[in-house]
This record gives C-alpha cells, sequence and structure tokens, in this order.
DNA sequence: CGGGGGATTGATAACTTTCAAACTAGGTGG
DNA sequence: CCACCTAGTTTGAAAGTTATCAATCCCCCG
C-alpha cells in the first residue's frame, strides 16, 4: 500500500466536509501492528507511561497504539465522533478546532510533540472538536476504557492521571482565558513565548522553530483575523524582537519578547 | 457569637489586601461542628454524593463540611493557597479571579448555587485563582485528599468524579475561549442567556433574576470595560430583549435573546 | 443631608476589521 | 522549461468597534 492516497484532499477540502475514511481506516487497520511502542518511543519522557515502572509501562504498552503517520490535513476525530482514545503527539503537530452552530471555526490549540490532546471527548463522551494534522504526524493513541480499566487497579498512577488531566484542563486552558483581555499584539507575543518554551521544554530551540499552523489559524486561535496577525507580524519585526520569515520564526530578544508577553 | 465582625471589611479592601483569617478561620473553628450535611443539602440533587448509595453519601458525608456562611467580600481562599478541597455553592454566588504579574484582575468565572469551585488548586495543589464571595454564600467543602481514598475504594464513583471534573474543566472552560472571538455585544448576550439557563437548571426562574455580580465584574469577566457593558445594556434593553434595572435582569424576548446569543 | 461606590452617558482617541489589491513560492500542465 | 495557477501572506485605505477620559446620576447608608 502506498501513502499516495494520503493526498487527494487539501486541508482545506477536508475541513469543509469532513471524511475521516482515510485517516481513520488507516488508525483501525494498522492496530497492534508492531509500530514502535512506549519502551521506544520518542517522547517517552514526557508521556505518563514513563511514571511508571516497568510493569506499569508494559501495561501501558498493551493499552497504546502506534498508528501510521498521518498526512498534513487528515484528522484523527471529528467533531462528535464518539470518543474512545487520548492522544499524545510523538511527531508533527495536530490543530483542535470547534466549529460553531453559526459555522465559525474556533481553534482550541494545537498539540506539539509530548503534547496530549483528545480530552475535550471525555466529558460527555464525544468529541467537542476536530483533531487534524498541521504536517505529516505521528501519535500514540491511547483507549480511554482500557485505561479506565488500568488505573482502576492502580490508586497511585490513577492519581498521577487526575493530576495530569486536570493540569491539561486547566492549567492550559484557563490562562488562555484571559489572554483575550489584552490587546492583540499582546496576545500574538504571548502565542510566540509559549510555542518557544514548549518547544524548549522538549529539548528543541526555543529561540528558532518554524510555526506548523499558518497564519489564518494563528488569527483563529488569538481571535482576530489573519490581517492583524501578518500587521503585528511586521511590527513585533521592526520593533527587532523577532525575525520572522514566513512560517521561520527566529527570535531576536528573548527578554523583550518575554517582558511583553502576558504573565501566564 | 455573632456574625458582625464580618462586615469589617469591604470587599474591596479585601481585595487589595486580601487577608482570610475572618473567613478561614471561621472555616477551621466549625468543622464538624452539626450543620446540616449531604442527606439534608439544598443542592443534594446536583451534587455527585447523590449520584451514589446510601453507603456512598455517608461517605460523603465524612468528608464534606458545610461551614458557617461567608459576608460578601470574603474568600474561601487565595491565589497560591495550598490546595486542600473542591467546594460546591449551596446559597449565594462566588467569583473566582486571577491577579496577573502586572497586577491586571482577570475573572474566570461565577458560581452558582449547585456548582463547583476550586478545581484551579488540582493541577499542581496551588490555587491559581482567588474565590470570592459575592454575597452572603453558604458552600460544602469536600477535602481532596479523603475524596481521593475515598475513589480508590469505588471504582465506579472514580469514574463519575472523573467525568465531572472533566465536564467541569472541559465543557466550562473551552466554550468560553470562543467567545472572545465575537463583538462585545454578542458575548454579553452569551452571558445573559448562560446565567438564565444555569438559573432555570436549578429550579430558578430563568426570565427574572438578580445578577450577583457588578458591571465591573461582568466586563472583566467578558474581557472588556464596565462602561462598555453599560452602553450594551442600554442598546439590549432599547431592542427590547431585555428589561435592565440595575442588577435585576427580566428577559423580555428569550427566543431574540438566544438567536443573538453564540452557539456554547 | 452628605459621602461613596456603582452605574450611566458623552466625546474623543486608539485599535481592529473589512474590503481590495498585490505579492510569493510551490506545484501543474503545456 | 516556462507560464500559469493557487493557497498563503502582506499591505493599504476606509469603516466600525471599543477604550479612555471625564462628567453626571443614582441609591443605599450612616
Amino acid at each position: 500500500m502506498t501513502l499516495a492516497n494520503f493526498n487527494t484532499s487539501s486541508p482545506i477540502a477536508e475541513k469543509e466536509r469532513p471524511d475521516k475514511s482515510n485517516a481513520r481506516g488507516i488508525v483501525v487497520s494498522l492496530k497492534k501492528s508492531g509500530f514502535v511502542k512506549c519502551r521506544e518511543c520518542s517522547v517517552r519522557p514526557f508521556c505518563i507511561a514513563s511514571k511508571t515502572n516497568d510493569k506499569g509501562m508494559q501495561a501501558f504498552n498493551e493499552i497504546s497504539n502506534h498508528p501510521a503517520p498521518t498526512q498534513k490535513g487528515d484528522y484523527f476525530y471529528h467533531q462528535g465522533d464518539t470518543f474512545t482514545s487520548l492522544y499524545r503527539v510523538r511527531s508533527g503537530a495536530v490543530k483542535s478546532y470547534h466549529i460553531d452552530k453559526n459555522g465559525q471555526e474556533h481553534i482550541i490549540g494545537f498539540h506539539l510533540p509530548g503534547e496530549l490532546f483528545g480530552t475535550d471527548g471525555m466529558a460527555n463522551g464525544q468529541h467537542q472538536n476536530f483533531a487534524q494534522a498541521l504536517d505529516t504526524s505521528t501519535v500514540c493513541e491511547m483507549n480511554y476504557e482500557q485505561l479506565g480499566s488500568l488505573l482502576k487497579k492502580s490508586p497511585d498512577l490513577q492519581q498521577k492521571m487526575f493530576q495530569i488531566l486536570s493540569a491539561e484542563c486547566i492549567q492550559k486552558i484557563e490562562p488562555l482565558l484571559f489572554l483575550h483581555h489584552r490587546p492583540v499584539e499582546e496576545r500574538l507575543v504571548t502565542f510566540i513565548a509559549d510555542i518557544s518554551s514548549r518547544y524548549q521544554s522538549r529539548g528543541l530551540s526555543p529561540k528558532r522553530f518554524i510555526l506548523p499552523m499558518s497564519r489564518r489559524d494563528i488569527a483563529h486561535h488569538l481571535g482576530t483575523t489573519e490581517e492583524t496577525i501578518s500587521r503585528l507580524f511586521s511590527r513585533i519585526q521592526r520593533m527587532g524582537i523577532l525575525l520572522v520569515e514566513k512560517r521561520t520564526i527566529i527570535i531576536k530578544d528573548m527578554e523583550k519578547l518575554q517582558a511583553s508577553s502576558m504573565a501566564l
């Protein structure tokens, strides 16, 4: 089987009339296929599985699934899908977005390597958002039901999972709430500073990186328009804080960046 | 003991230099004091304790504490406090707000009777926000450590708690994220519609209620200023959707209200 | 009656969106 | 191989929204 058929639909076309057959079909058909699992995982140091012992890791291994790489534009799940699994990004990048009743797209967040996503389905068993690959991406998929059974057996692990999930939900989302109380320039600076620190915490360069998302995605995430984002990148560059070349960002003055960014 | 000494500090004074001695002092001294507990609780139908059997309720009763009423302006906890408990509002109203490194106040949310608060401390053991009574309020305080022990013993309860908490975290907070992507008038209309439905779900009138919070609180919650809120209330009233008399809201045209409000 | 916080209203300034146009880089087909 | 096409991005000008500063009003309470 070739991967050629992954490319037949553009991200936009996918977005307008989401069709999960390609992305999900692969996920399902490659279950337990023999791809690398927990022990060899590239993001292992950032995974809950690493917070347990060998036996625990073995258990995680059982419920985890490393499906084949997903192509840019493919979906991990759709808004309204039945919630079955939590995911962790191993490589690439994923965006979560919601389409409201007026057809407006709202970007909930971006998931970089090592980060968790899929929690939007935990509340009522249905995913509230779409999760779409921004790039060729690989993930780890953990079955939630099996995860539940696993946690029932280990109170300690359960406690840790509680912690991790509440951190995901609260520490990551609540600060975003009041991002929107500030002018857009500050939001953008904060966004860049946040991406930078997330790359750094994964051992990548905090001063030079490539944004996996479009200007439009950034705009929708920050609650503004792509034109405004573009203008502000220009302005921030003129101020000598960043060097912006399309999606490549080089931070020239990290101190000024952090000083202008919001308290998170 | 009288309650007179509760009134010595105004909400503002409390806010500027928070002093928890009165509110928390009472909480501690009345622990296990004989106030009504789960079985007689007014918000029992909305509490997790009601989702279990008599024995489970007994267990909840053990870890729950119904402290004396808290006066307007008093704090349940402060930003930075060690996290010990989750709370549920029994009567009155509570606001959660965060002060960022620039001294700016951000209102995370308002908690009405039956609603949970305190989850902002779960992530790292420290409260991220202040929780302050907007009015004379009574709460139910559940010790988190004891709750954890309780959950360890009952996988089913654990599952339910997971559910409830993720619903709190995700269903309530994520939608707020994209509220801020819309003009302020829409945010305000949505805010009123939300309060209305929350009162309704607690068996109170959805068409006529009194807002427990000030214009400034609403403004800070919606990411705007009190002047703008005031102007918009006037405009929405001129449109015949609401009748606004200070903090009393009467919804004249519920359909128009919901049509103008955002998809949540 | 006077003080004071909360709320409202007005005028102006600042910011952001909208509509339009042009530019860029990568991919396509002749 | 080049012209063309397209999505993504940038820039400009005008319109719209919101913040800011300032003044006034209102009502509760001492």
